[in-house]
This record gives structure tokens, sequence and C-alpha cells, in this order.
DNA sequence: AATGAATGAGACTTCATTCAT
DNA sequence: TATGAATGAAGTCTCATTCAT
């Protein structure tokens, strides 16, 4: 998704080349997200992925270089859930419930990538200043622009309390990752919920609060 | 808060050794919470700490026990705001607004401390089981229960909802603890907003949720 | 001696590897002979062999591995010359003969060689009681089982008096070792005395003794 | 010993002094022995020596010191067991075996001592050449000079072939401390035989040789 | 293009020695 | 005199990166 895009015109090589890069990318990351950036060797990666060693520099030019390859698959991956949920049928409520499975399923799939990937990203010593890495903190700031959409028109429709809707996207979204967070990280042992259970739960605790009461419920 | 606190009846020499395993401790808490627990070396812990490297080596066994210390002191630190705010007059919203206002401080000023803490304490390959790491692990994890408690009164009064309270205890922490790790990891450079709204703020969102139409709004 | 010996079949890669085995394991020796196994540093060792510090370890998983391989070669080389001088023509006065003075050359190549393995293997400490070890020990002490064939005979021949065999052999070893050990341990200055003529001494003790008047003399 | 030895015009703290010398160099020894020089640390000796691991620094200038204290022990011991024994009654053959079992019973107790001192003592390449260390290899050459002095009335008295003396006095040391080696370097489990068998069993041998058919048997 | 042997910088850790108390 | 905290040189081992095949 990254990469020139003209479809159809790669040669046979260029789309091999870019299926070995998918192949390497998804062994470092199964790596990466269960061992940790520093402590993931080159030499796991390569046997993991089936190639040599030095195979891997003819794809990335060095282990950063392969992280942020990872990083930039999560970010689409995270913005294509974005972008689905919110354009699936149904009002605010039934795009968030959705949008709440699939990052639950996503980050159950995914372990911390997510949260491996902003820290990683926004550390304060970011060794290189890559302008690949500026360009994907870019991308997955649009992340909340997506949200923010719907979330304004339902300040407009007069369904949702009048926050700033980019304000409310980014509340939900820490409410939805510190969820999984707590559930995937810290209670790894935690009884197997069912996700949408999980995700009704949070979706009517964000619209409708814990305080009993009001008029709904 | 760890140690048998009898404040004056240890030896000038005792003091002194506990005053330097603070100094290192705090030097290299600042180093791990910004570059990571890997990425940080001794030596710079050394050279922050103004000691020669093998002095660390007098007051923690290794560097993993060097970091173990560092947790406990996160997981002390933390555990205190929680009694402290739980401990507060006035009713459950008052307790939990003041608990958000003092993690968000707490977070600004330690920055990714917890999640780091969180993220290398539950990580797949944990290389030793140390009976001390457990305990911790074990001793953070009552933090909820302190939070429960007065959810559960809260329950029974009839002003929250019939939630599990540990559960509740759960998301208002994941809400709150997301929204930290938005504002101070992903958001660096966001604006520089009161510390009070914020904690109004979510626990507004908590306690009310985001739909229009309740009764208080 | 110790591989699969496939002589052919070696793959040019593998029997590569062989050789530069070979080059690390004889460099480490000579420098584990003269100044002993922890005196000796892996940058000497590497220096010596020349070859990157690093590349050591693709052959060898750490220090004490090497120190194996090196055990594993003189066991091999002693043994070897068990067997070649108790195969060798002759009554058992010449077999030992021929086996002192090829004992007496080799550890005058090779220093305190076996003195060294003996004691490194034996230590209270030992710290990883590694099974390649314990087969190495074990192989060793077939030397005496070698010697002490020919010795049986001669008992039985009644050219011997009636020692335990393997006693006889080890007794023999004893007094030959003891003497290498004085003369190029010790005595490091000594005239440089003719092998052939060390060798008929030390056989000549063996089997008539210093005593006078006996038959022979 | 090897103090001025004004037995009585020694002060008080002089006195104290060396007993304290002794108790260093006796736990030193006893680790020494098993552990080896290198693997033993001056926190070990200091702590079975129930000192201050900078108090060692007062009696002995460092590490090396102590180990060469510790040498000047063993030579002395030694030295006195060949005196005892080669002034003990009997003839030649009673000394020698006395000799044997003292020495068997000295290496039983004190393990690879000596094999180590020599071993140490002869590296080529000594790190500091102290006149200590030469002095004390110098002592320790005496050692066959008080053994041979009894061959060499027992070649003038023609009970012993015309052998030169020395060269038998350190052949049967050979045998001895070759016996010993392999006792209780090679053959830890060994039965526990008894000592003056053994010293008998080398005794004989070195006097009668083991081939059939002398005059005595 | 693919490989993996070679490399050396750099990590953690140990420990002999010093020195202020 | 006795001590042990402090130190840093030096050791073992790891691993990202290079390069000849």
């Amino acid at each position: 998704m990254n990469q020139p895009e003209s479809r159809e015109s790669l040669s046979r090589k260029e789309r091999e080349k870019r299926v070995r890069q998918q192949e390497i990318l998804k062994a470092a990351r199964a790596l990466f997200v269960t061992k940790g950036f520093r402590e993931t060797t080159l030499d796991e990666v390569a046997r993991s992925a089936e190639f040599g060693k030095g195979t891997l520099y003819h794809y990335f030019a060095n282990k950063e270089d392969l992280f942020i390859g990872i990083i930039e698959q999560a970010v689409d991956e995270t913005m294509l859930i974005a972008r689905e949920s919110m354009a699936a049928p149904g009002d605010l409520r039934d795009k968030l419930r959705l949008y709440a499975r699939m990052i639950i399923q996503y980050t159950k799939e995914n372990g911390e990538l997510l949260h491996i990937l902003y820290h990683e990203l926004h550390r304060s010593d970011t060794p290189t200043d890559s302008a690949k890495l500026r360009e994907c903190i870019q991308r997955a700031r649009g992340s909340w622009e997506i949200l923010a959409e719907p979330f304004a028109k339902a300040v407009q429709d007069g369904t949702v309390r009048d926050f700033d809707p980019e304000q409310l996207a980014v509340l939900f979204d820490a409410l939805l990752r510190g969820y999984c967070f707590h559930r995937f990280t810290v209670e790894r042992s935690s009884v197997d919920e069912d996700l949408s259970t999980a995700a009704e739960l949070i979706t009517a605790v964000f619209f409708d609060g814990i305080a009993e009461g009001k008029g709904k419920g």
C-alpha cells in the first residue's frame, strides 16, 4: 500500500520481491511483537522467514528499516479498520461497536504491536530521523480524523453532547486501547470473554456512562 | 516503602546505603523510561548516577535487579496514589476525579514508566522468574482492589449501575491510562491543557457517557 | 577422529570448517598449555589464530567448549600412542619402551597439556557437567585398558610378577608421566638427554628395579 | 620458617601479625587448592579467613604475594617430610617407604597443591620475576638433594645399582607423585586403599622391578 | 540474487586493588 | 590497624552488518 501502486505495470521480479518482503515482514513481526525489538535478533528473523541472514539486507537496509516496515503495516491495517468500521451501516454507536470489536480482535492477534509501535515511535531519543518514520507517524494521526468525522455528525445531529469531535475520537480510542492493554497484557490469564460482549460493554459505558438514573440506562 | 521502615534505628551506614540506592534508582529510572530497558546501558546509568560502573553492583545484583527495583518503586507510588485518592473526602466521582488528576500528573512526570513496566513485566520470554518480580506483579494487582471498594459501595448505594466493581475499576483505569498514553506519548506536542480539566473530562465521560439527553448532562 | 570420518563425502564447506576448527584449536592449545585455561583470553586466542574474536564463536559455543575440544584432541592423540605402541612387535618390555619414548616425545612437544587437562577436568567445582566432558574422561580411562592387556598376557606368561594388570598400567604411566613432568616442567633447563636413553632408563627401572644383585641386572 | 626467626625477640605485635598471616594463609590455601588460583577471589579468602578484604593487604602486598606465601609453606612442609624420612632409622628401602607414605598422606590432605605449585612456578610467562619466587624454586630443588644423599650411600654400599643418585631421587619422586596424581586427581573415587600398602607397593616396584625371576621378589 | 562466515564494537559482569573512615 | 565501598580495567559473549562466493 505504500509502494508506487502501479498495480499491473510491475515486472514479475518486482512482484516477487514484494512477496518476499512481505514474508520477511511477517516473520519479523511475529518475533518483534512477542520478544521486543532489541531482543529479537536478525538471525531469528532469518531463520523464521527461511531466508539467509544476508538476504534480509536485500530487502531492508537494516534492522530499523525492517522495524519501520512493520510499523507501516500496522498503521495501514489499523487505518483500514477505522475506515471499514466507520463506513459500516448504522448509527455512530453501531460503528463504534464494530470498531471496538475489530480492534480488540486485532490486538488479540497482534499482541502489543500497537503499544510497541507507539512506544518506539515516540521515544525522545529516536536515533535516526528517517523521513519514512515521520511520514508514518503523520499517517497514523489520520486515524483519528477518520473516527472524528462520524463523531462530528453525531454532535450536529444532537445525539452526542457538544465535545470536540477529535477529542471524542481520542477518548474512545483511549478507552478501547486501555481496555485491550489491560486485558491482553496485564490480565493475560483473563477469562476468554466474548469479543462482542466486550465491545458492547465499552461502547455502552462510553455512550451512557456508569451513573445510574439516566434516561436510557 | 518496602524496607523495614524503622526510621531511626537504622545505622548511619545503612541509611547512606539506602540513599545511594535511591540515587542509582533515580538515574536508572530516568534512562529506562526514555530509552527502554535494553537500550539503556549500565555505563550510562553509572555515568548518570555519577558512580563507577562496578559500584552499581554493590547495590543491585545485576541489570534486571535494578529494573525490578524501579518497578517496585513505581508500584509503591501508584498504590499510594490509589490509596490516597480513595481515602479522600467526597463521593465516588470526587475520589475518581482526584485519582485521575494524580495519575495524569504522575504520568506527566514519569513518562511511560508504567507502560514500560507492564510491557516488560509481561513479555512472554521473561528470563528469570524472580520471586521478587512475581510478588511485585501481585502487589500491583492490588491497586484495582483499592479502587474496587468505593465502586462496590456506589453500586450498593444505587448511584452506579450494577456492574462488577473490579471490572469498573479496570475500565476507569483503562480510560485514564489510555488517555495519558495518548496525551503524553502520542500527542507529545499537545496543548498544555490544565490537568484538572482533563481529569474532569474523563470523570464526566465515565460517569455520564457522551450521549445527549440524559438527566444531568 | 571424533567426526563421522566419511573422508570423501564431506562437502568442501564442511572440510573447510573442519580445517578452521583445527586452526583455532591449535592456537588455543598452545596458549592454554603455556598460560593455563583461565589465564588465556579469547582475544589472545583470536589474535593467535588470526581470526576475529566473534569468529571463534562460530566454531565453539564458548570458552569451555573450546577447552573440551582441546581435551578431545589430546585424548585422541594419547590413545593413538597407546594403541600403536601396544600393537608394535616385540615383547612387553619393547612395547613399553616404545610407549615411553612416544609419550616423552609428545610431552616434550605439548608441554603440560596432559597435566593441565587432568587438572582442569577434575577440579572440584567443574561448572558444567557437559556430557561431552564426561564422555571424554571415560574415553581417557580406556587408555589404561589398552596398556593393561599386554600386561595381563605377561603375567600369564610368567614374565611379570602377579600384580593386577591395570594397576601395573597405572603405575607405569605414573612413573612415565612423573618423569616427564619433572623433566619438562620442573627441570626446564635440563640437559637435552636422548629420548631413547630416557625411555630405556624408565623401562629398565620399572622392570628390574633399582636394587642390585638380581638375575639380569 | 622464612622469617628472621629471632624467636624470642619478637614483639607481641610482631607475633600477632605472624599469627594472623598464618590464618590468612590457611584460609587461602584451602581455597586455592580446591578452586585454583584464578578461580579464588580475595573476597572469598577474606570471608573464609574472617577478615575484611582490605586487611589482607596489610599482610600481603597482593594476590600473587599471598600465593607465594602458600608456596613457601608447601616447600617448607615437603622439605620437612624429606628430611624427617631420610633421617628415620632403617635402610634406604625403609626410608623411602616412610617418605612415600608421608607424601601420599600429604597429597591426600592437600590435594593438588603440589601440582598446582609446580605448574604455577614454572609457567613460561611468569608475570613477575619476584626474587622470592626464584628463591623458593631454588629451595624446592634442595628437596632432591636431601633424597639423593641416602641414594648415594646405597650406591656406595652396593645395595643399589650404579645410577646417578639425584637421578634416582628424581625417579622415585616421579613414580610417587605420578601415583598420587593418578590416585587423587584422576581416580577420585578410587578404593580407599591403605596408605601403607600403597607406599609398600611403590617402594617394592621401585626396588625390585616388576619382572619375575629375580632374587627377592 | 542468495548466502552465511567473518568481524569488532559494545554489552554485561567480575574482581584485584585503593583509600577514606 | 581494620574495614569495605568504590573503582575501572579486563574478561566473556552477542549480534548487526559486511562481503566473498
